[in-house]
DNA sequence: CGGAGCCTTGAGATTTATCAAGGGTAGTGG
DNA sequence: CCACTACCCTTGATAAATCTCAAGGCTCCG
């Protein structure tokens, strides 16, 4: 992306900025999002709970991301979005991103990069607690995490920020804390990360894909996206 | 829909069809789809695999819908496609859906509308292997299954037709097949649902939306998608 | 100093998987 | 028309993974 683009971006989020408390709701189950949401700083998810309580963590929303993007704007949502540790976002105006994509085709790639990564990876969470065990979840929430943050220039190495709790963890896994719990040790004992407080290090990445069966891919790592991306 | 809009997508769709033979891939995890395409007739699925072959169908894909859609056409896919019956399937260039999408709202639309659902029902799948029990998640399959079929006015009264095995019910489920079995012959005991062959009968749509916890929003059965809904 | 939140550990219960086998049915070739 | 095979469904017995319940310890913060 071009200096220009990253300028008229940073313009732009910086009309309305808010912060959200961590574990406050951004967004609520049934509610309508009047605007375009980009998270500037902070970890948070969109979640879905169920009656008798349960709870499932359905997506992890890490700094860059954007959220309700314009196809959002419309429809009643159908789960919740919430701070898990405090949060900066933007709140930009429906308009005002389309107005941008039409005008600037480097942004609008970024916003359907975005859009594409999203998706795929809301199809791998799928796969990944659907065939994976309780130990290859782990391995690979933390390996996506990992990968993510990279992207965005946030790892010193193979250590990185990593506010989750194990209670987290197990609602993004679909396991309880106390497996997690038993999994996380499993981990550590063989020297694959070590994770204490708010920092995880990965001490052999090429271990932990393996147990994650952790295949890239779906992150396009590389950005890539054709010029003719976007249609209309 | 207007008539108008009708007719030139049925245009479309008869250029250049395709029949795929039932447990075919129609496009393999790594390849570039170079087309958008239409399911017309029969069942589908996307999927993925591991290497040591455990299976993890990701979404089923019912008749009247589309894959690959614009956003899909470039970057090589994560994942594999495959006909659970026989299918046939209609072709389109990217470019021809572009234009569809620049000079009619109506298409625009729908095909707006489709991508918002897909990624809404991946959202659910997630929390439902997450979060839901065996029965719960057989129950949920069985649930969108028949919603999204009445939708497409594929039911008669509280019969739909239903070609999936129970192995491929454990594949989408995240069960072994043995256990789909006996949850099936339990909800079958409970007089919810009666299931042989291919046809699927549910005795009780409450109670099973009961058992599922099933919400439809995601659905978004109403199809509501207001005319400034899609941006650029 | 007290409380709250988080991590850790143990024991036992529950859910789901695995393994193994048998029966039904539909299509296929002789 | 009859065997034969393949695929699917069903059942039983046992094993493994994960959950539940309960308790204790640590750290941070007021």
């Amino acid at each position: 992306m071009a200096d220009a683009d990253r300028t008229s971006i940073d313009l732009l989020l910086d009309q309305r900025q808010r912060t959200i408390a961590a574990r406050r709701d951004v967004v609520s189950e049934g509610h309508l999002p009047h605007c375009v949401h980009f998270l500037l700083e902070g970890w948070g998810c969109r979640y879905r709970q169920l009656r008798d309580g349960r709870r499932q963590i359905l997506a992890l929303l890490l700094p860059g991301d954007m959220f309700d993007a314009n196809v959002q704007v419309l429809a009643a949502i159908d789960h919740s979005i919430s701070a898990i540790t405090p949060m900066t976002i933007a709140e930009v105006a429906p308009e005002t991103v389309s107005d941008l994509i039409r005008t600037n085709p480097a942004i609008a790639r970024a916003i359907w990069w975005n859009d594409h990564v999203c998706v795929a990876t809301q199809r791998e969470w799928t796969a990944t607690l659907g065939m994976r065990t309780a130990r290859e979840r782990i391995a690979h929430l933390l390996c996506e995490v990992y990968f993510r943050l990279r992207l965005m220039g946030r790892c010193v190495g193979r250590t990185c920020e990593f506010p989750l709790t194990q209670v987290d963890v197990g609602e993004a896994t679909g396991l309880t804390p106390v497996h997690v719990n038993r999994m996380v040790q499993e981990l550590r004992r063989e020297r694959l990360i070590e994770w204490a407080g708010r920092t995880l290090t990965i001490l052999d990445l090429d271990g932990l894909c393996e147990v994650a069966q952790f295949a890239p891919a779906y992150l396009h790592l590389d950005r890539t996206v054709p010029a003719d991306a976007i249609a209309g």
